[in-house]
Order: structure tokens, then C-alpha cells, then sequence
DNA sequence: ATGAAAGCGCTAACAT
DNA sequence: ATGTTAGCGCTTTCAT
């Protein structure tokens, strides 16, 4: 069966996709010039150029980039993997990434990952995708999928994650560090009774940030009194946390909450429920700026990521891995800043 | 040169992916038979299998979904396009579409523009990937692209826009209907100065709803008092209208804002700035529901989007466009629904 | 500068 | 059930 009879048969479309071969019959050239002329830094004679391009016009010929990819072995895709989110903070990264992508020819295939362990299965759909590389959010790449991705030579950028493996290139915030800086700005104003509200358990991010908040404190000899849980980065389990610290007999005077939402929470469980002044009667810090935490009705306290610098960060990493594989593992901490608003009190 | 030879050249990475064929040697099989392997609904003894699965562990094989795509002509892939966004309603719609469509075994390659005209220039490079359909939010289909479109047989679904062209479907939320609630909401509830908060004025949606608010407003012998343009849909924007709107002599004592960021930047200029009571001096009324419009801080009532039906009927549109190439072009209209909380008047 | 031809990794028709 | 073979649309060598 001839290709020109196979394409007539199998297709239901109104007009089937003009390929190279139609386009050089037309323009009375050899297949190879016409790919000569989508290909760059190729020498094609001014002449045949024009021939191809009138004949690329009359027949509508996009190049597939399925084919080329199949050959030249890349596909300019990148594997974005993201997590079910609540928080504005997942929307700003996939938005930045996949501008910071395009910027740089890459277009991002999201996979969007329930549980972990859906990762294990879906993770290698995306590499028969033959992405040119990964960035993962928000989800643990085992050591198994982390030596699968090296195996077949996709390098990964794990984005505010830890690594399992020592392969992978990582970029991150230093959680720890904004943990410290809460603890300081905590104590510096003279608050005694320190809550830790955390957001999601097993995250990395979460377990940093509390551990650098309770370090700074022990080294400045005070203890943590009060700890909840919220579960997730929540804003209405934020509220709910609150609502269990705030039965106890002698409340905390300063809340560390895990990241905005959770702090939002909290602090409409105080002022809103319970008619506690913020930040007179209580400081309450979060962690990563997200837009509404500088809105009037919070003008929350908290510890910005530096969410552009990360996200660069990231892109500059990877593309770096890409075009050039046998590169060091690189792993960037970039340091978090405090945003002073009204949510906290000041130094006494 | 051969492949073997070529591929070891190239390569920069550490073990070269293996291809059927290596599977198919090592197995002592056809190098068809590992497709079948691979293919659903193809016969395969269970000795091959067998064989070929030992050899596909041993080597590590996985299936080149490229090359399938190239054959079969179709990738699974879907290309979503979003618009550069401030407004949680969007990250809300990226999670959900990309999960509604790995759920049917699709991926989303997702293209971020940042004005309409890029989109002239970069949905051509999405279609190159042969993406088996499109789905278009927050953007303005040309006609000259939507011929593009028809052109290659990609099916395109709009979701909550207009379509320019008759051969693309539409499912969206009954806009029109939303601000004729929102009329007689305020109407019913006695208020008599009433004001309407724009958002982006080239939006469909927002024209579609001042236009139902409006419309209502006259066939019930009332007029709009008060018209302000926030420019987009942030509650900073939201937040200046507001402010913009209370310098009159007699401000408005009703107004519905194009969507919920900008009511809540309203209510806070209103509550927050004026000492405005909410909602014993000043009905709001938005529009979307996202999460925050519940929380305690804004209580807002708005009409919200069938946010899940949207997207799923945006799926099974697109599904039924992709594996039905003939069918009829769909316009889904889907009612939107009052959701009352406490920042406007009841019936009097 | 150009054409001929090989090959990317895979599926599908055909024959056995 | 299995192997053989012909493509999918493209890039890239190799000759000319």
C-alpha cells in the first residue's frame, strides 16, 4: 500500500497534513532541501528557498516535531511535576516555569501527582515521553525513579525538595535559615510562650522550617512550648490548628505557622473567633509571600522565598545539565528574607 | 554507519536506551513480537512474553512513546493554553484539567502566553507537536488560527470564551445569567445605588456578566448608577476601583464586582480604609467562589462557577471531538449557581 | 548547493 | 502465534 493511498484511507481529517515529500514534489526539489530549509545553519540557495516557501504557503506545511524529534533523539519538552495543591504558591511556580521554559524553546508537560506513590507509575510514562528533563515539585523521587532518570540520561532538578540520590541537582530555599529568622525575630521582641503550627508532616520543607525555628530558639536557650499540627498547607486546617492551641489553659503569645495559608488561618481563628488583638496579644509569622499575605486585612509577617531567584535558578540548572551531561550535581540554597509587616511585634 | 555505531557516537549518556531490537535479540524473538508485547489487544504466547519481559528487565527497555506517536499519528498529548494569571481560579483550573485529562490517559503540554498576539506566533509551535486537541482559556482564538486548527484536524474546545470561529466548541458558565442574579439579588434586597466593578474590559466574561447585571437592572426599571473599570481581575486593581468609586458624593450602597479578587479588594478599601459596614451599609457581590471567598475574613456571597462540571464537560467535549472527528460543534452552557454568605442584604 | 539513501524506534499489514 | 516487511516524517551523511 502506497504511503499517499494509507494516508487517504486511515485519515478522517479534511485535509491531511502536507510532509516534506509534498512539499518538494511541488516545489520541483528533493526532500532534503525542503528539511534544509526548516533546519538552521544549513546552506540552501536563495532560489530553491523561495520555491520551497511558496510551495510550504499553497500546501500549509508545518513541520512535525515528532519526527524530528524521533531522529535528533530530543524532544525541547521538559516534565514538570506538581502536586495537588491548595496554595497560591504551586500556581506562581507553574506559571513562572512555564514562561521560564518557553523563554529558553522548551515547552513543560505537567504531570500532576494525588499521592506519591502514583509517582512510581507516572513518572516513567513521562520519560517514554523522552522529555529532555525534569523538574520536580512538591513530591519525593525515590532512589529507584532517581536512577531511572539517570539511566536514560534525563537530568533532574528537584525544585525546595532533598535528594535520594546523590544524581539529581537540587534547588532550594534554606527553610532552615527562615526557621532561625523567626525564632530571632520571635525572641528579639520579647515573646515567651512559641507555638510551631506545621503544615504537611512528611514534606521536607515543613520539617526544615521547624527544625531551624527550634534549633534557634535551644540556642538561645528557650524551648518550644506548644506544637500542632495542621496536616496540610491549608488555610482551614490552619484555622483548626489554632482553634486545638487556643483551648489550652495558657495560650501561646506567637505563632510560627508552617507557611501563609495555615498563618491566615490562624489568625482569623484569633482576631475573628476569639477577639484576639494581633499582633498586641499575639505575633503570628508565615512562610513564602504569597500575594494575599501583603492584603490590608492580613499584612502578615513572613518569610519570603525568593521565588523568581528560585525559579531561574532552576531553569539555569537544568538547561545547564542538558547541554552538558557529564556536569557536576549542583545543589543551590538561596537565602529567604523576613517581610516586616503588622502581623508581629517589634523589638521591645 | 550503522545504528549501533551512530547511537554509541552521539551519545552522552551513560547506557544508551535500549530499542525493541536489542530486546528482540536478547530474547531470541522478532523484533515485532516485542511490540506486540507492548500493544494492548494483541496476541502473544505466554513463552514470548515471558521471554521478552526477562530480556525488557534485564535491559532496562522502555517503550519510545515518540516513535509510536510518529506511526500512529497521534501523541496523547493535549495542549492547554493559559494566559498569564493573578487569580486563584486559574490554578484551580491547570490542577484540575491536568488531572481530568491523565485520569483519560492524556497529558497536558501546557502553553503560557503572556498577550494574545504571542499567541499567533506560538500555538502554530504546540500544534507541530501534533497535540490530538486543544483546549483555550483565558485567550482569544483569531479566525486565522482557528482555520490553522480545522486545517490539521485538532479539535479545539474554548472554555469560557466566545468563539470567533463556528467550527470550534465552547463550554462555558452562563455568565449573563450570573449578573441577572446579581440584579435581582440587589434589587430584591431594596438597594437602590448600584455600582458594577469591570474587570478586563476585552474579557468575554466580563462583558457577558455586566451585561446580564445591566440588562436585569432595566427590565426591572433600574439603572446602573455607577460604573468602574478595575483593568484586571487582582484585588489591587480591585482595590483602587473601589477607592475610586467612594470619592463620590453618594457612593454606591450595592456593588457587584466582575469577579472575586476584586470584591474582596473592594470590601477590604470599604471595611478596612472607609469604615464601611459590610454588609449593613454596603452590599458586594462577586463572582467565581473561590476557596478564600468562604473563609471567615470575607464571608463573601458571589455566584459561583460549576467549576467541576466545566472541566469535565470541557473533557468529554474534547474526547468526543478527538475519537469522533465528524461530530457536530457543541456549546455547553452551564448555569451558575448564588452562593449566599454574609456581605450582601437579604430580602427586606 | 543539492539529491540519494540510510536510519531514528516503532506499529501494522501480510504471509505463514 | 510469529516473522517479514513497509512505512510514519524527518535529519544527516555521503556523493556529486
Amino acid at each position: 500500500m502506497s504511503a499517499r493511498k494509507r494516508r487517504i484511507l486511515s485519515s478522517f481529517k479534511s485535509s491531511p497534513d502536507a510532509s516534506q515529500i509534498d512539499v518538494a514534489r511541488l516545489a520541483g526539489v528533493s526532500q532534503a532541501a525542503v528539511s534544509r530549509v526548516f533546519t538552521n545553519g544549513r546552506s540552501v540557495s536563495e532560489d530553491t528557498r523561495t520555491k520551497v516557501m511558496a510551495a510550504v504557503e499553497q500546501l500549509g506545511y508545518r513541520p512535525n516535531v515528532i519526527a524530528r524529534s524521533l531522529v535528533q533523539n530530543s524532544t525541547n519538552i521538559i516534565g514538570l511535576v506538581v502536586k495537588r495543591f491548595t496554595n497560591p504558591f504551586y500556581a506562581q511556580m507553574i506559571q513562572d516555569f512555564t514562561r521560564a521554559l518557553q523563554e529558553q524553546g522548551y515547552w513543560a508537560l505537567v504531570l500532576n501527582i494525588a499521592e506519591n506513590q502514583e509517582l512510581e507509575d507516572s513518572l516513567p510514562m513521562v520519560l517514554q515521553y523522552q522529555v529532555d528533563g525534569l523538574i520536580i515539585t512538591s513530591a519525593t523521587l525515590s532512589s529507584r525513579l532517581a536512577e531511572e532518570c539517570a539511566r536514560s540520561g534525563t537530568p533532574v532538578v528537584l525544585f525546595n525538595r532533598y535528594a535520594s540520590d546523590a544524581s539529581t541537582h537540587v534547588v532550594k530555599c534554606d527553610n532552615t535559615e527562615g526557621g532561625r529568622i523567626v525564632a530571632d525575630t520571635f525572641l528579639d521582641a520579647g515573646h515567651k510562650r512559641l507555638a510551631f503550627i506545621a503544615g504537611e508532616e512528611s514534606s521536607s520543607t515543613n520539617r526544615d522550617r521547624e527544625t531551624g525555628f527550634v534549633d534557634r530558639l535551644k540556642e538561645r536557650g528557650h524551648n518550644l512550648a506548644f506544637r500542632e499540627s495542621a496536616g496540610d498547607y491549608s488555610y482551614e486546617l490552619g484555622y483548626a490548628a489554632a482553634q486545638r492551641l487556643f483551648q489550652l489553659d495558657a495560650p501561646p503569645d506567637a505563632i510560627f505557622c508552617a507557611n501563609d495559608l495555615i498563618a491566615m488561618g490562624a489568625m482569623d481563628l484569633a482576631r475573628l473567633k476569639l477577639n484576639i488583638k494581633v499582633p498586641d496579644e499575639l505575633s503570628i509569622i508565615g512562610f513564602d509571600d504569597i500575594p494575599s499575605a501583603a492584603w490590608p486585612s492580613y499584612d502578615l509577617t513572613t518569610i519570603r522565598q525568593p521565588f523568581g531567584k528560585l525559579v531561574d535558578a532552576t531553569i539555569q540548572v537544568l538547561m545547564n545539565a542538558i547541554n552538558n551531561p557529564e556536569c557536576e550535581v549542583t545543589e543551590l540554597i538561596v537565602p529567604p528574607t523576613l517581610i516586616w509587616r503588622n502581623s508581629s511585634r517589634r523589638k521591645e
